[in-house]
DNA sequence: ATCCGCAATGTATACGGTTACATCGTCCGT
DNA sequence: ACGGACGATGTAACCGTATACATTGCGGAT
């Protein structure tokens, strides 16, 4: 049995003929290696956990799939956990990986530093998506919120919008935040505009649509719409276009994703395309690094620059 | 050691004291089972796989929503493998679980007969997601796509279209080809034409745009298009709309799927409607019965019949 | 022919947990 | 006060694989 664990690992010292007859019979009883009991000796699953708020939508697909392209080469498995976006459920996720994998990819939820202990304490390589560790001790890839957004609201000072409305995203999300703090310096910076007009959304379709309605509704003077993201922005201009203003002259709007979506939409939508498929690969490496290497997992943390994707929506 | 084991597992026999004490010296050194280990003695790993021909894209994502949502309940953890559309990976991958999973959701590509063998002789419960076994003994869940095709075929020529052109999907894929089949049959039922105009397709969008495109060129006449997806719909529809006709009444389009930009484009496109989500979450939870009873398998085969979403496309 | 060395195979232990079984202690009945 | 029964804890075997170490067998050198 021990010379049949060595045939089947391809190790040297084995006879041809042995081998063969070994192969036969396993492939007679349809062998297949208990992958359990195998990491139980080896120290490693050849597996890595990916925990994330959420497993469906485009934006998790996009980052599963970059993890997925990274993973194939190395011959790794992916051991998916969802912690539905609460706090509790990523330390149970956590702790469910133990003993399954060998490195770990989390996506933590907003408040994310006693969950991150937990990890670290582990011992166990992981990298951090979308997020920064409070201690700054696990690595991280994030996309640059903060210059995607100061990036295209220049874009429209520079398209000559003096009036720009923000919806923003869900308080407490890093992401909206982020993305809030660069409008505002933008606006400071371009236009000397201290306190502008920022209106709440959580990032859901209605948002944009009840912001339309609620700029239209008061009378409010505005030139221009950042939406914190995607579809907040199509539904407002959804509404703003059927109250009958003109978009991509009378009035701009602008997004933030990139989503599908943006290019079907009528004008086209301008907004601020992050490489989330990246975003995942790039983790995923890192993290393969870590584990091949034993790198100290320090320093390497990398932030994705967005790009602008100017279309109909901010030039007529 | 023992009663350690007991008392964390919340086995009965354990004084309250002892109990206390373990779980204080647990919480001290932070211990997590190992589930790998625990996995050898239990019979169970409380993970169930999920083998995909890819791990992106929107019906991939909604497949795992509706797998998660099933799954989540249970308690169960999700092990994902891609087997990238090829067959011999999906035997790979298969494998590549054995001892990580109690139970298997497999998507087959298209040629299927061999590799589900593999997933029988190895005696671990499975359900197949939208593909039948060869020999019918692996219950599956699957869409009515020749149903919905139809349906939706019969809606056109209740609308009045007596010339209407299928954009089929790729060859081999059985999704495709039960479309086909589904509108070859309505059409013959309805306007007795037995040899339809049927153009290739890929599912991809440029085949719309170059159905269209060939259409046109050609000189066809015929007044509604029925494509094999909605993104070959859409793109077929776009580029009639530029060529000049209007879209839902001289010409009328529809699609299969329902994707969510179906509802963005102008204007909005009719197509069959098919709960994702519930394929994935049906299956899900036919898999959890089948660990949980040890029910034998069989004739609980599911099909989910889809449904006519009405729109712009096919109304004018 | 004997012995040595090396290559090939067999034996035993470890991985980390669960659980059947053995042991220990205590309480109760007589 | 003693014996039995039962409840709590300790001991050992097992899950399936990998590997350190022991053993076997063979060929070549002396």
């Amino acid at each position: 049995m021990a010379t049949a664990s060595r045939a089947l690992n391809g190790l040297s010292s084995v006879t041809a003929k042995t081998r063969a007859k070994i192969e036969a019979a396993a492939a007679e009883l349809n062998y297949v290696p208990h992958s359990g009991a195998r990491s139980l000796t080896r120290q490693r699953t050849d597996t890595i956990g990916v925990i994330l708020p959420d497993l469906f939508g485009e934006f998790f697909s996009e980052i599963v799939r970059g993890i997925d392209q990274a993973v194939q080469g190395a011959g790794k498995n992916l051991l998916l956990g969802n912690m539905h976006g609460s706090v509790e459920e990523t330390g149970q996720a956590i702790r469910a990986m133990r003993g399954r994998v060998d490195g770990l990819l989390v996506m933590p939820p907003n408040s994310s530093a006693e969950m991150l202990d937990r990890a670290l304490t582990q011992g166990i390589p992981a990298v951090l998506l979308n997020a920064q560790a409070a201690d700054g001790s696990t690595p991280f890839v994030a996309v640059d919120n903060y210059a995607g957004a100061r990036m295209v609201t220049e874009h429209l000072i520079d398209r000559g919008a003096k009036r720009i409305v923000h919806i923003a995203g869900p308080t407490n999300n890093r992401d909206a935040s982020e993305r809030e703090r660069g409008f505002r310096d933008a606006l400071k910076d371009g236009l000397g505009i201290a306190d502008p007009l920022i209106l709440p959304g959580d990032f859901r379709e209605d948002a944009g649509r009840d912001a339309a309605r609620h700029l239209i509704a008061s009378g409010t003077r505005f030139d221009a719409v950042f939406a914190g993201n995607d579809m907040m922005a199509v539904d407002c201009m959804a509404e703003l276009s059927e109250a009958g203003f003109a978009i991509g002259s009378e009035i701009l709007v602008a997004g933030f994703d990139d989503i599908p979506l943006a290019r079907y939409v009528t004008p086209q939508l301008t907004t601020v395309h992050s490489d989330i498929t990246r975003l995942g690969s790039a983790a995923a490496q890192m993290l393969l690094r870590m584990l091949a290497g034993g790198e100290p997992s320090g320093e390497a943390s990398l932030v994705i620059p967005p790009t602008l994707a100017v279309r109909g929506s901010t030039t007529g």
